[in-house]
DNA sequence: ACCTGAACACCGTTCAAGT
DNA sequence: ACCTGAACACCGTTCAAGT
């Protein structure tokens, strides 16, 4: 009785909500998509071919809730802008900067975004070979600093909940390894994770990349 | 009969055999590790403690292969030849950017290359702050480059060898979409993915984020 | 001290069978 | 057209038992 009918658009809700909750991607099942849903796990695969058709679609969903900033705004600012955006998105979508990773990045509005951010470096002169290249970067950067971010949770969650006391023993090494060997570089930097956000830290990678990049712009007239 | 006696160094090896021969990184087991050393699973686990502590050990195997060059080069060089070696060993090992990311930084030479890589550039007069933000972003840039490398190859395997028609969907998608919407940067970058090396694609990030870095330098006198 | 075998609780995927 | 249940071939991890 009561409709059962179950379509697309409700599992890749519940995937998102399933991964946003998983300690890691790893963590991340199909079974528990559909133990979320009350469904059996074979059912998934009428309404998609396979876990990657899933992660793609996934994927799309995240991407899809990304705006591009006004064309008439300074070139760095609209620079600065579109990956803070992308950033914030990520951000509220745990562990959705390693499903960009897991997936191709086929979905129109990716292509768009990567688009947009090559024209508004070419807008202002800068190369398409150097402006291919920033963006790469600066995707890698943000996934990575992202990442990085969700990991360092996911080990720090695993560490404190579990009796996983050989994670600590890692972490603490870091700290040990640095004093003893007279690291101090790795000590400072280990002071600056602490400081400054995920997002600061993209932040100031972002414009060092940009720095770069105004050295490619014309020279006037 | 004969010594049956295994040890971590000989398990580490065959692992990285065993990852070396995986399409992916999920494809990589301990069950697979070790038939191909002949010995039960089980066994394993009386060597370490488990899975993540063969990744570490994996991951410290593979950075330590990595040399730091000579101190009396110039600033820019030294720094191009250090990420030039360790992409060199990433490429040796196949997969083992992903280790990097799946891995805790806890090994010394790991620790150690990071420390190097912020000294070169603070002993030009750098800022602490910002020569961390670079190492950063390089690591980024290389694992980046280098993940995507395999993922692409993985894919390409993926497609060739099995049926898996649905995964040339998506990347026939690519092109028809950048087509259809006219992404004229996107088919632009299509082509110099094909056009240059991934190594090549890493030596124009980092430039890039070296012609930042200089506009760091100290002011001369 | 070192290794095995069986067992446990998990996966993704398939497919005949139900409505 | 949509969903289930059972089965298959895989995982990592544990542990009593062997030498």
């Amino acid at each position: 009785m009561a409709t059962r009918k179950i379509d697309r658009e409700q599992i890749i809700e519940q995937a998102l909500k399933t991964l946003a909750t998983s300690n890691s991607f790893a963590d991340f099942s199909l079974r528990k998509v559909a133990a979320d849903l009350h469904i059996d796990v074979s059912t998934l695969y009428w309404h998609f071919k396979n876990k990657q058709e899933i992660l793609q679609a996934m994927a799309e969903a995240v991407i899809t809730q990304v705006t591009i900033p006004a064309t008439d705004l300074e070139w760095t600012t609209q620079l600065k802008q579109l990956f803070s955006n992308v950033f914030d998105i990520y951000e509220q979508y745990p562990l959705s900067a390693t499903l960009m990773i897991e997936t191709i990045p086929s979905a129109l509005v990716r292509l768009q975004l990567i688009e947009r951010a090559i024209a508004i470096m070419t807008d202002v002169g800068i190369d398409e070979q150097t402006a291919n290249v920033a963006v790469t970067s600066i995707d890698f950067l943000l996934t990575g600093v992202m990442i990085d971010l969700t990991t360092e949770a996911h080990f720090r969650q695993k560490i404190t909940a579990e009796k996983n006391q050989n994670l600590l023993t890692h972490v603490k090494k870091i700290h040990e390894l640095a004093q003893s060997h007279h690291l101090t570089h790795m000590q400072t930097s280990i002071k600056m994770r602490n400081q400054f956000s995920a997002k600061q830290q993209f932040a100031m990678g972002l414009d060092l990349i940009i720095e770069g990049l105004k050295q490619h712009l014309p020279t006037k007239n």
